[in-house]
DNA sequence: GCTTGTGAAGACCTTCACAGCA
DNA sequence: TGCTGTGAAGGTCTTCACAAGC
């Protein structure tokens, strides 16, 4: 049964959390629709729609509690639990992405990295040892991680997606200029600086808007 | 005049610009919007239809020009020009930004960085020596770039958000974890790779999709 | 009185299917 | 025959508006 919960609610859940959390941190108690589409540039209707997916998380002429509230999104989004997460390509790009502290924090470990560049295998970036592309099956298997990165070179991505699905990861977080095709049951998201840049010009152009 | 073109297919205009750039380097001249479905994992009428939005640059029983459409779609989206940008945040994820090399050969050109950060005032990054924030609307009024990268702790982001506006720059790649509230007019793009993962681990869960 | 949860309505985007042209 | 361009149909997501409950 393929669920029917629009995917574009599932890329806001992510946004909810983080505004709860916020809310947490300074103390908030109780939120309204209303508010969380102030802080969210969203409506309260949208909010309510999107929670309701999952559930009734409020209580009329009140408003959601926040902590109550969080802790459940974080269930639903599966965030209860740490993820071990692979780093394929490990160039200027891949080291900048092992090094942010960002991940962690939100239980996404990065435990392996991979290049296929001999020069770079063996060599140390933050706690992690470069592994061969070879070895990745191996390690997979033995570490059993859920979680993708691809950090390679846009002519380089299909094939290291394909390597990466073969070996049983289901989640790809890809950062190569370049769509991935993938079987049914693996998710990709992409994330494309430049084009992201590219369609900010378009409404920058005289007569843009 | 509001256009009536959706933002979903000005997204999509890189991605075509992308593919249709492949397709230019391996000398294919003509390309069906079958053909362009396949490589991008869409529809053939999606193509069309979005095409549409902007012109008939196709032939009946032949197809599209692969150099001619992908001038056009540069054309339309405003890439035959250079553009200037700014960065502000030369914190770890900044200096990545700047020493990432995949912005200026689309025609991108970080021309300034910026940081409240007193000790990192007047150092070097790249090529680029970086400034305090206060001086940001000074060096915005003489260089004029129109875009700016804003790689601040989420916090910060807002604030950030407010200054570059108020110095006149109508768009932003923001990878602050946090969304910016923005006049009309500005343009922002969110980054967010946590976020991105958080919303793939979703269906991962055992009952996910 | 205030705010949720939700069917129904509406807006928006995608897909269909075919006329028209190379 | 092959493929585009496009109205019309269909589907999906958002917004409305109100009954129900605190």
């Amino acid at each position: 049964m393929t669920s029917n919960i629009p995917e574009v609610v599932i890329l806001r859940l992510p946004l909810y959390a983080r505004v709860l959390r916020g809310l947490a941190d300074r103390g908030e108690d109780v939120v309204s629709s209303q508010r969380l589409g102030d802080l969210l540039h969203s409506t309260p209707a949208q909010i309510r729609k999107d929670l309701s997916y999952f559930g009734r998380f409020g209580k009329q002429g009140r408003g959601y509690r926040v902590d109550h509230l969080l802790r459940e999104l974080r269930q639903i989004m599966g965030l209860e639990r740490q993820w071990s997460v692979i780093l394929v390509g490990v160039g200027q790009l891949g080291k900048a992405i092992l090094t942010y502290g960002g991940f962690a924090p939100q239980g996404f470990h990065v435990v392996a990295a991979f290049d296929s560049d001999q020069s770079l295998v063996g060599t140390s970036v933050g706690s992690l040892t470069v592994q061969a592309s070879g070895e990745l099956a191996e390690t997979v298997k033995q570490h059993q991680p859920q979680l993708a990165i691809v950090a390679v070179p846009g002519h380089a991505c299909q094939s290291v997606v394909d390597m990466v699905v073969r070996a049983g990861i289901k989640g790809i977080l890809n950062y190569a200029p370049h769509q991935a095709q993938v079987p049914e049951g693996v998710w990709v998201r992409d994330i494309d600086p430049v084009g992201a840049l590219q369609s900010i010009t378009y409404y920058l152009k005289p007569n843009g808007s």
